[in-house]
RNA sequence: GCACCCAUAGCUCAGCUGGAUAGAGCGCCACCCUCCGAAGGUGGAGGCCUCAGGUUCGAAUCCUGAUGGGUGCGCCA
């Protein structure tokens, strides 16, 4: 596979000139090149590339930053891709391109249209990406979608990059939470058989519970009725998390997320796997008997001291210990928790990525620990913490109450704004930053609606593939990458050519920073480039992709749009999103 | 009281892990709109990157401290 990336191998141009100069004594040998970098400019009148190597060299070389830039430009005009190289400013270098550099960056993506700009920086390094991993106590609501869409695009991106992703979904079906839930669907089930149902203060009074106790009776009949609570809850439980559980199988399937693996809480208990972790921690001296200093400040009312057994996860950079088991010996819900984290690490990941909501922010540093303590620091956690979805409706604040009931679900999301939209509109943010989410705003058809905009760019260049067929020129990528691109000069084209060579770093640095935002947002760019050059076309003809006149020059400007069509493809593809082929 | 996240144009937000004159959309102002595909296009004004120090060739970006917002803070998950 042909691994095309104009960035890099331009930066590998410049690592072999100046190894080229150690070589011949204009620099020292064995400098450290890792910070050396070649990058598009932020202003285009300085070139098309920008190396900093001459600044970051000057110290350890012990020379001008000038003067190496000089001598390095000499080298590098060698390469017949680099037109002209200039020093600037304190010392960057600035390196224009002949054209055929670009297009050698349209036929790399024509050749693979599924390959260009996968990565393999990963290098099959296993990642573990858990995400969601809501309580199987009702069905999904908007916080849950956007974790779960980042979680997922995350993953792609990921998968993308090389890495060998597992997608993982944790069921905390082992708290007391399920047990409300049994109670609850138990008085479903109760009202199923003709009786009133007594839905108390703490339970849960969703609708959604209804056809759990339909099915309750069609399984048990009238047996489970006044019956004591030991004699059903264990089967009530197991019965109701498993209809939870499908109902948010259902949900994910809604936004085409599918899970690789689902871990059990309830699955550790009784097992020995929680013992065995905390024995693990105890062996290496992290786990003790002792109580806890009280919160400072205000003082919850209650508060009195307890022995408890405690992690000490201040050895890995925690604020304070915390328990892992409760004054009557039970396990915390962080027990089981480490347990899943060394389980983790058990089945061999190289690292770990947790997806949790903002709230869950202050667990951080302990799993952080917990992680670092049963890997010995091998393996690296990443808790990526999702901010609040708030909703709105024709600009107004759209109120939700968990209490009335009112709450909005994935499935209202998914079937008011569609998958592909809400899909994308929950990327437009990054994962920190609180979303706004109006359910008419993400359906606007304008400018500002990124969703839109990306969409109709892929539509349009559909559409110019479309007429130019009509006009018989051949699409096909085979034939277009034959295509003479010597039409392709104009430097708004190469500018959008080069907008297409900055999408294999840009997956590598998403990748890297865990940010699939960044795909979003290189997309809006990217398709407000193709529109900016299309418009162009309006007031000057010979810009126009189709050239009624011109077969060769159409076939190359054909090949530009469809290069430009390959990437929002993959793109969107990383997003879990479906190009528009037309906009109706 | 402590910890974590955040602070960038009037508004909503990007800013490529330290690069050159800090960007986009909306809003505002001025022109254009018999144009491959309409739901607009081009240009313009608008900034002490919250504040104060520090690190270095170079800081919106890294460090320290302040200010202002959000989240969380024994045995609940």
């Amino acid at each position: 596979m042909t691994m095309m990336n104009l960035f890099a191998d331009m930066r590998g141009v410049v690592l072999d000139a100046l190894n080229g100069m150690a070589d011949a004594g204009e620099l020292p040998v064995g400098l450290n090149l890792h910070n050396v970098t070649v990058e598009p400019p932020r202003d285009p009148a300085h070139g098309d590339m920008a190396t900093n190597a001459a600044m970051v060299l000057a110290k350890p070389a012990g020379a001008k930053p000038r003067d190496i830039a000089e001598r390095l430009a000499a080298r590098l005009s060698d390469d017949p891709r680099i037109t002209s190289a200039e020093v600037a400013g304190p010392g960057f270098l600035n390196l224009r391109l002949d054209p055929s550099a670009w297009h050698g960056v349209i036929r790399a993506a024509l050749a693979e249209p599924e390959g260009y700009g996968r990565s393999e920086i990963g290098q099959g390094t296993r990642v573990n990406v858990e995400f969601v991993s809501a309580n199987p106590t009702g069905p999904m609501h908007v916080g849950h979608t956007r974790g779960a869409v980042f979680g997922d695009a995350l993953s792609s991106l990921l998968a993308f990059a090389g890495f060998d992703v597992t997608r993982e979904y944790y069921i905390n079906d082992g708290g007391a939470q399920v047990d409300v839930l049994a109670r609850s669907a138990y008085e479903r089930y109760r009202e199923a058989n003709g009786l009133e149902p007594a839905i108390a203060e703490g339970l849960y009074p969703g609708d959604y519970l209804i056809p759990v106790g339909e099915a309750l009776k069609a399984k048990y009949g009238d047996s489970l009725v006044d019956q004591p609570e030991e004699e059903w809850l264990d089967e009530v439980r197991d019965f109701a998390t498993d209809a939870m559980l499908e109902m948010i199988r259902e949900d994910l399937d809604l936004l085409n997320v599918r899970m690789d693996v689902y871990s059990s809480e309830k699955a550790l208990y009784g097992s020995g796997r929680i013992e065995a972790a905390i024995e693990r921690l105890r062996s290496a001296g992290l786990i003790y008997e002792g109580t806890l200093e009280p919160p400072k400040g205000k003082l919850p009312d209650d508060w009195e001291a307890r022995e408890q057994t405690l992690f000490r996860s201040t050895a890995y950079g925690d604020d304070q210990d915390r328990a892992v088991q409760k004054s009557d010996g039970a396990w915390t819900y962080f027990a089981p928790d480490i347990a899943y984290h060394w389980d983790k690490i058990d089945r061999g990941f190289d690292q770990l990525i947790d997806i949790f909501g903002a709230d869950h922010g202050g667990y951080v540093k302990r799993m952080n620990a917990a992680v670092g303590a049963l890997s010995n620091g091998r393996v690296p956690l990443d808790v990526k913490l999702i901010q609040l979805v708030k909703l709105f409706k024709n600009g107004e604040p759209f109120k939700m109450s968990k209490r009335a009931g009112t709450f909005v679900t994935l499935r209202d999301v998914v079937e008011q704004a569609g998958r592909d939209v809400t899909r994308f509109h929950m990327l437009t943010r990054k994962n920190d930053a609180p979303l706004d989410f109006d359910f008419d705003k993400v359906l606007e058809q304008s400018k500002d609606n990124p969703v839109w905009y990306v969409q109709y760019a892929s539509a349009r260049v559909h559409s110019v593939l479309k007429r130019a067929a009509e006009m018989g020129i051949d699409v096909s990528d085979a034939a277009l990458s034959k295509a003479d691109l010597s039409h392709l000069a104009h430097p708004a084209e190469l500018a959008l050519a080069g907008k297409v060579a900055e999408y294999p770093r840009l997956v590598e640095a998403a990748a890297a920073a865990h940010e699939p935002h960044r795909v979003a947002f290189y997309l809006y760019d990217l398709a407000g480039d193709l529109h900016s050059l299309w418009n162009r076309g309006n007031d000057d003809t010979s810009l126009r992709f189709v050239q009624e006149h011109d077969p060769q020059a159409t076939s190359a400007k054909i090949a530009l749009v469809r290069a430009v069509g390959v990437v929002i493809s993959s793109g969107l593809a990383i997003l879990g999103v479906t190009p528009a082929k037309e906009m109706r």
